[in-house]
Order: C-alpha cells, then structure tokens, then sequence
DNA sequence: TTCCTTGGAGAGTGGAACTATCCAACCATG
DNA sequence: CATGGTTGGATAGTTCCACTCTCCAAGGAA
C-alpha cells in the first residue's frame, strides 16, 4: 500500500507518517521507483505500536527510536536484547546530588532491593533508569516529610513483584523471539497507564468506604 | 522571608518562583509594602510540593493548579473535598469515539469494573478521568492485539485494590483534613513512579529468572 | 541624595511534536 | 505523447508548554 493508503487505515495525517519515517521510528517502504514506496501490514502494525508508545505510554519520540531499535537489533541474544529494550524505556530527571533527601533515599532504596534480594538490580544498582527513578520518587516524598522507608516501600515492591510475574508470563505465551520483545516493551508500556488508572479508581472506591456518607 | 531567601532555600531560580506566583501554584506572600512580600515555611513546603507535582509526577502546570485549589478549597466537605483534589488529577487523550477497539475496551472495562462490584466508580463511569484512560489504555492494547480482556485485567485490578487500602492507611495517619488531603494528592502522584520503577525492576528481575543465563 | 534591591508584568526562549509548503519524479488518462 | 494530478522526500513553519529575561517603579540602605 501506499503511504496515503496507510495514513487513511492507521487514521493519522499522512505528514505525521513521514515525520516517523524520518525519526525512524517507522522503516522506510520497499522502494517502487525513484518516488514511490510500499507499505505492508507490518508497517501498520509498527505505527500502531508507535502511536501507543508515544500517546498512551507518553513516551518521548527519541526514546521511542531507542527502544524500537533494540527490539529490531538482530545482533543481541534474545537476553540482552529483551534487557535492553526495556532498559532504554524511563526517562525522568535525575536524582541531585549533595542533597540530604537523596542520600535518605538512596539508602532506603538500597535497603529494600537488599531486603528482597532483587540481586539483578542491585547489581546494576543507579544505572539503571528505573533504580533512578525510584531515588527521585523517594528523595521528593522525604523533602515533603511524607513516609517511605523500606517498610513503607515494601507493600508496593510486593506489589510490583506479583505483576512481574504476570507480566512474564504474558510474554512467554508468545512463540518468537521478535514477538517476545515486542511484547515486552508494548505490556510494559501500556499496563503502566492500566495499573495507574486502577490503582485510582481503587483509591476513589476505599475512600468512599472509609470517609463516604452513604448518600 | 523575601522572595530572593526563598529561591535559594528552595533551589529554585526566582524567575520560576514568579512564575508559579502569576499561575496560582503559590499563594502570593504577606504584602509588606507596596513593593515587597513576606513569605513564610507554608510557602516553602508548597514549592516542594508543586515541584515535586509538575517535575516527579509530570503534571502539567494548569493541572497542578486546579488540583492545589481544591486541596485549598473550605467551602467543600473532607470527602468531596478529596474527591475533587484526586479527581482533577489525570490528564491523557481522550477515547476514539466509532472505533470497534475502544468499544471492545469499553466492555471490558466495564465488565472488570461489575465483578469488582466497585460501585462509586461504575456510577461515574466515564466520567471519571481515571476510568477514561484506563479505556484509552485497553483500547491500544487491543488494537496490537494483545490480551486485556477483564480476565487479563483482573490481577491488576487485584494489585491496585490492596495498594489502594495501603494509600489509604497513609492518609489516615494525618490528622488534619488539610493534611490527609494534601497527602492523598501527594501520595497518590508520587507513589506513582515508585510504583513503575518498582515493576519494571522486578520484571528485569523476574526476566532474568526465566531467561537468563547464569554469567 | 544616590544607588542597589525588590516584586510584578510582559515579552522572549528553547524544546518537543507535529504540520504545511515545495518540488521533482512518476503514473494514468486522453 | 502531452498533461494534470499524485507521490515521497526535504525544509521550514506552527503550536504548546515551561520556563526565563528584561524592564520598571517603589523601597530601603549608606
């Protein structure tokens, strides 16, 4: 198909199409002529992910090449590859240094991957964009005095480590490889707004049974 | 203290200080003279609290605004008041109307939603922020076709359901209803990238339980 | 008095995600 | 074979947002 074919099945304006195309997030179509390019249904597919990542996940575009690429880079075991897609998703400020609520929650958060023994991430420990995060997250609910040691955190690593367990084996009902990765990436992304939302509409329904009137 | 010690306690440039002033993230300080202001800890902690709202949690400014009004907000009830604070805080595309993969989502939604029996939330429906993400959310899920039926969904659900009575427990743990609001509002966004950061270390813990090698 | 500082207002900046405009090559039609 | 519309690629422009800069009159300090 042609890429006006493809902007009318996908629903987006043919310009933002091309605006991929040129950050990569989309790979270019099998050339025709000199003017002229094909489309496949992989490419439609590959925009919807796109437009997940970037909408629903809010995802920036340049992260969104990063981790794409990773998905597609052939040359990584499927390991390493799955590691690395993953690992180029969070983006966030980083953690500042000299600053007494960061120490605090570096040490809390050591403290908790220690006590739960994640041996992977404290191997990686701030490298990872998802540990710095977590140290900034924290670092802002001590500078506002709110709790969140250890023991506070625990209920939502419990939490985080159940749906882990979830989410994997989601992952591993697909049989190849690219599937897999893909799938990793895209259940990653797209629960994130899920287990958000719920969690709200959670709080909105314990909140109405603690403090509601039974109007 | 002026708008100068301010800035510096708080390690925000004054001109962003000013800034938050004109947009009503910050009450304006005791007027001392027509040309000057004093500001107090009061002052201090808000800053904390929107920059921790706009740069950790990602709100938008506007948003921030709207939320930090009804914590403010005496002429509403604790309850009500609570509500509206949490209620104003998501933000996110709106569902695609006449598209079969939002009406899937919608169903399914709504299906999790009734076996949950959360009724303050099937009352709101969609008009719930949270409840028209988590739409927008399913609906690219299903659109990839990846699995999100209210099976799927359900231990999520589950997940948030017990982070849900954690949070609360929290809140509880203030005194005042000023506090418990501006907790709830607090903890309710901040907790947020503690809680994503924590999935996706435990799925890189969990993926390398199954996948990896032993190096 | 004189000079520096303060708070407020409006304009300006930079980044991000598109979006509109051109243009030469192409293809379909008469 | 002309010719008018279409295509994909390049370039520049637009919009929004979160600041940030510049100016200015009023205050305060030496």
């Amino acid at each position: 198909m042609k890429l006006a074919e493809l902007s009318e099945r996908s629903g987006l304006p043919a310009a933002t199409i091309k605006y991929y195309l040129r950050e990569q997030l989309l790979p270019p179509g099998r050339r025709i002529t000199a003017t002229q390019a094909e489309y496949g249904d992989d490419h439609l597919r590959r925009l919807r992910l796109v437009r997940a990542l970037i909408q629903v996940g809010r995802m920036p575009v340049a992260t969104a090449r990063q981790v794409l690429a990773a998905v597609e880079d052939e040359s990584l075991d499927q390991n390493t590859r799955l590691g690395a897609a993953v690992w180029a998703l969070p983006q966030g400020p980083k953690p500042v240094e000299d600053d007494p609520a960061t120490a605090v929650a570096r040490r809390e958060v050591e403290l908790l991957m220690r006590r739960l023994a994640w041996q992977e991430c404290l191997d990686a420990g701030e490298e990872a964009p998802a540990w710095a995060t977590l140290v900034v997250a924290v670092s802002a609910l001590v500078r506002l005095g709110y709790p969140c040691d250890a023991d506070d955190l625990a209920p939502y690593a419990r939490a985080a480590a159940q749906l882990a367990v979830t989410d994997l084996d989601l992952v591993e009902g697909f049989s190849t490889p690219l599937e897999q990765v893909e799938a990793a990436v895209a259940l990653t992304v797209l629960y994130e707004p899920v287990l958000l939302s719920l969690r709200r509409l959670a709080e909105a329904e314990e909140s109405n049974r603690r403090f509601g009137t039974g109007d």
